[in-house]
DNA sequence: TTGAAAGCGCTAACAT
DNA sequence: ATGTTAGCGCTTTCAA
């Protein structure tokens, strides 16, 4: 393995210089950067992480834990992080929970990162206060999506206002018998989303005088067959509601599902809305809230990086818009 | 940052001994590997991952290289893959293509890799020659998944076979004008198993008597707007196929809502099948062929250990089993 | 603009 | 079972 000594070797310079011209600093000349380039090619010189790592403190990784992969929505957060990463030159190490307390405990507890990342990107992930206190310790720069974390650099949506677009919308169509699914607001995999959204939706409802009603709002867990199991029992009920709020897309594609096996048409004897725009909500013809998830991996990437490289800079709260999407899942209440 | 050496002095031992303590390496009597441990405890030692990598050669961690992880698929495979590789303690670098031929070049062409990772695993991607060469110059285990590259350790489904399954399928229900959908042979994210799902949806096909078609076969990019495109325009000719093939299950969806645009029922007008059973497969009553895709993400990742650990280890062409699973998009030909 | 030299934190070969 | 001793390949003062 041809080293920087080797190269230095070759040009009859120190490896100072060649350490220097390789890595693009001031203070080379042109003449000598020149030369160095094309020896290290010459020679196939290819630079060790390990070894600038260990001299300078810095890995030029980011590490990016997530929920599950498999989640369209945080798989699309990623691919947006990994995109201004690799351009800058950092490398994208991914931790994925995957439901799995203890990874979780394993990625927080040990104190894994330390020495391995320069920063760190939690996505929909509400850390513990022991957590937190960990990812403070780490002593590098650390932005959190999806969560409401006051102190800390975070890239959102206004969930709350996300909630409340969605319940507006079918209270203008004039529905009033609305239904929630949501997620549990604590747990493994909790984050500030759920208890935001929640909110949102009886903050709405009560605007209109109509009090929120407990065997409205059921537990979706944020995925397709939670929605599914959901809905049916809101669907099957006498009484049932004419319109489902799901605080996710594939909630919202669940909902549908149970429409269909109990007989409802959909939006004719019973409304959906979701929020996310998932990647396949415009098949389903699927309303919702649009939020633009692969940008917020972007903006996280982009926080972080900032962080690494101004001298002073200090964690900002972004907060990215929302938009309601309407498609065919949502109708005017029939009389 | 206390380091092994602040342990050594604490314990009053040799800084090769506490590095053999904590790494659990035999020759260590149990009562000094318990003060080491204790010892680092307490000082809140943590390890270097790069001090360790440039005196071992070894990084512990692992390339990922995914055409895109926002699709299921390969996010599912990555899921798998992951989960192997943090049980026996292995950190997973993600290089995400996501279509970008400079991503690509990027990952391949600079040796990027080269004293980064100690393993590499390719998603679905042919490597070029040029690019093999690269890969085996590495000198490190490379597992392939989801193409069969003779020579290299793979793990994937029998592409030809799934087809066949598939196509069989129709054909027993009667159909006889089958239409494909699959994807380019060739282009930035190619990889094999397009070429063979062809090949097998048209062997099949003619062991009926029934030459293939050309204006059957269409591309659908692997992507759902790609399916959608390829059988609206197959489905609003006239002599329209009584059934269509999709290589993948998001080009089947993308069939599905093409029928439903059109005012063609499915299954009554026309069967669409698909392979893989996406996630939201079952919630489309999409009928499939099951690949485990999770399960080759594990199996691959087991590989490329195997051939980290094991002496004289060779590579092994891995090939899962698939299964028809049959939902409600086909159905017997209407006479 | 360049060089000398120390050292980042660990592993591994060789001793004992 | 433990210690000694070289590095691994780079960055970073400090000097020139």
């Amino acid at each position: 393995m041809t080293s920087i000594k080797d190269v230095a070797r070759d040009v009859e310079m120190s490896t100072a210089t060649v350490s220097r011209a390789l890595r693009g600093l001031q203070g080379v000349s042109e003449e000598t950067r020149g030369r160095v380039m094309e020896s290290a090619r010459r020679l196939g010189y290819v630079p060790s992480p390990s070894a600038a790592g260990l001299a300078s403190g810095l890995t030029r990784t980011v590490a990016v834990i997530v929920p599950r992969v498999t989640q369209w929505f945080f798989a699309a957060i990623v691919q947006g992080a990994e995109e201004v990463l690799r351009e800058r030159g950092y490398d994208l190490l991914l931790y994925n929970l995957a439901g799995d307390a203890s990874a979780r405990h394993r990625v927080f507890e040990t104190n894994l990162l330390t020495k391995r990342v320069d920063a760190v990107l939690v996505l929909s992930l509400k850390p513990s206060p022991d957590e937190l206190d960990r990812l403070l310790r780490l002593g590098r720069p650390v932005t959190i999506i999806g969560a409401d974390m006051p102190g800390w650099a975070t890239v959102r949506i206004d969930d709350h206002e996300a909630a409340s677009t969605a319940t507006q919308h079918l209270l203008d169509l004039g529905h009033r018998r609305i239904a929630y699914i949501g997620g549990a607001t604590e747990g493994v995999l909790d984050f500030t989303a759920p208890s935001a959204r929640l909110a949102g939706y009886r903050c709405t409802l009560e605007r209109t005088g109509a009090p929120p009603a407990p065997e409205l709002e059921a537990d979706g867990a944020f995925t397709v067959a939670g929605g599914l199991r959901a809905a049916r029992e809101l669907l099957s009920g006498t009484d049932r509601p004419t319109a489902i709020f799901a605080a996710s897309d594939e909630m919202a594609i669940g909902a549908l599902r149970a429409a269909q096996e109990l007989g409802l048409r959909v939006p004719e004897d019973v409304s959906v809305i979701g929020i996310d725009d998932h990647e396949m909500a415009s098949y389903f013809d699927l309303t919702t809230v649009a939020q633009p998830v692969h940008e917020q991996g972007r903006v996280a990437a982009t926080q972080v990086l900032a962080a690494l490289t101004d001298d002073h800079w200090h964690p900002e709260q972004v907060i990215l818009p929302t938009e309601l999407v309407v498609r065919r899942t949502t109708a005017q209440l029939r009389t």
